[in-house]
DNA sequence: TGACTTTATTAGTGATTACTATAATAATGA
DNA sequence: TCATTATTATAGTAATCACTAATAAAGTCA
């Protein structure tokens, strides 16, 4: 609120519109489209802006959707430190987000992960697209390996178990739901493979 | 041979190309860039064919795709069977399956699987691509169903375990190796992933 | 009011997209 | 040799791509 009055009192024509609002729609079409397929064209009839004011206020193609992944990306993050926050056991914790994980396909629409979407294209590590996917996967294995670490301390997962590899594995699981959820129809083949998923991380953190 | 005499009976100027080796480069493009990202100017030139050469053969770019997908397929569909052909057991079927999907990332330059990148660009099962996509992700996981069946049958697989859901479960895992052994450079990625996932595929089956 | 500053609009840029009309080329068959 | 047929290469098409120069509009401040 105090951010908005001092920017009303900036100098200038004042903006038409809402950054937060133009970013939400900017998502919804990367995540339909992804980002080859989505043109500035259709960005900017959906985001009701012309060219000019999305390059004035975003740099370019590139840059707004790398904010567009941060943006995608927090809500997220803010879901799994909540989880952490109010469970009270590694199992509780990872069941809440394999169900987490669900949202992938029943979020109306299926578009499955903007995140693992975009990894299929923008792979290279080189791009600035490509290092952003790859610090966005990182650092959420980076999450669930803390919790595993934290099971270890807290006697609830066994201590000869690799936990790196626990970690990665789940990872990939999810993964592989958001791929299943964009590809295919189903809500059943995610919850199967989610579930499936969940029932053999419950035994193998105790092996 | 044969088919090659009759070919040089016919009238006409001779084709200048070989129609799998051009379906091997369009292949080696498209699993690299995408569908999206492969322009039939870059076709045309790795090819070597000019556009109205590829149009002649192919038809349009779509049309292409569709035949390197089937091109793409039919080698892993193969090397299925033979699995199934070579091994006693459905533990020792699935552990040479999950082996396999661990050339998802070792073959020279990491392009995972160009079926399951596919699937996120063109998810519309109401498109040509998107139907053929569907069919050969349903037809991957009915082999793998049919063989779990069959394991029922033979007594290595508990007759209480729910195959269609562990069906869904090994596919979504490979399909979550693909997307890692493109995504991330690393090879111990994919592999700790596949290798928990075949570990945890031994417990269930036997639950 | 009028200078200043910022954003919005109009109308484009050259490059690239998938695709093709035309015509040259190279084989066969009479 | 000459018509026929199939494939080739040349040289394009209109449409779309990401992006922007020039200008109009809308605010603040003196």
């Amino acid at each position: 609120m105090a951010i908005k009055e001092i920017k009303k009192k900036c100098k200038g024509r004042p903006k038409c519109f809402d950054r937060q609002e133009a970013l939400e729609k900017a998502k919804a079409m990367f995540c339909l489209y992804g980002y080859q397929g989505t043109s500035i064209a259709q960005l900017t009839d959906v985001m009701g802006i012309k060219p000019p004011s999305l390059y004035g206020e975003f740099g370019d193609k590139e840059k707004l959707f790398i904010e567009v992944l941060d943006y995608y990306y927090a809500p997220y993050k803010e879901e799994l430190r909540r989880i952490f926050k109010e469970t009270n056991s590694t199992e509780a914790a990872f069941k809440a987000i394999f169900n987490l994980a669900k949202s992938f396909h029943t979020q109306g629409i299926s578009v499955g992960c903007l995140i693992v979407n975009s990894s299929i294209n923008s792979y290279d590590e080189d791009t600035l697209i490509g290092a952003k996917l790859k610090a966005l996967h990182d650092e959420n294995e980076s999450t669930l390996y803390k919790r595993l670490e934290q099971g270890k301390k807290d006697g609830d997962v066994a201590s000869d178990v690799n936990i790196k590899r626990i970690s990665r594995y789940v990872s990939g699981i999810l993964a592989g739901a958001a791929i299943i959820a964009r590809g295919q129809k189903s809500t059943d083949a995610v919850t199967d493979l989610l579930e499936q998923g969940f029932e053999s991380f419950q035994i193998l953190i105790k092996a």
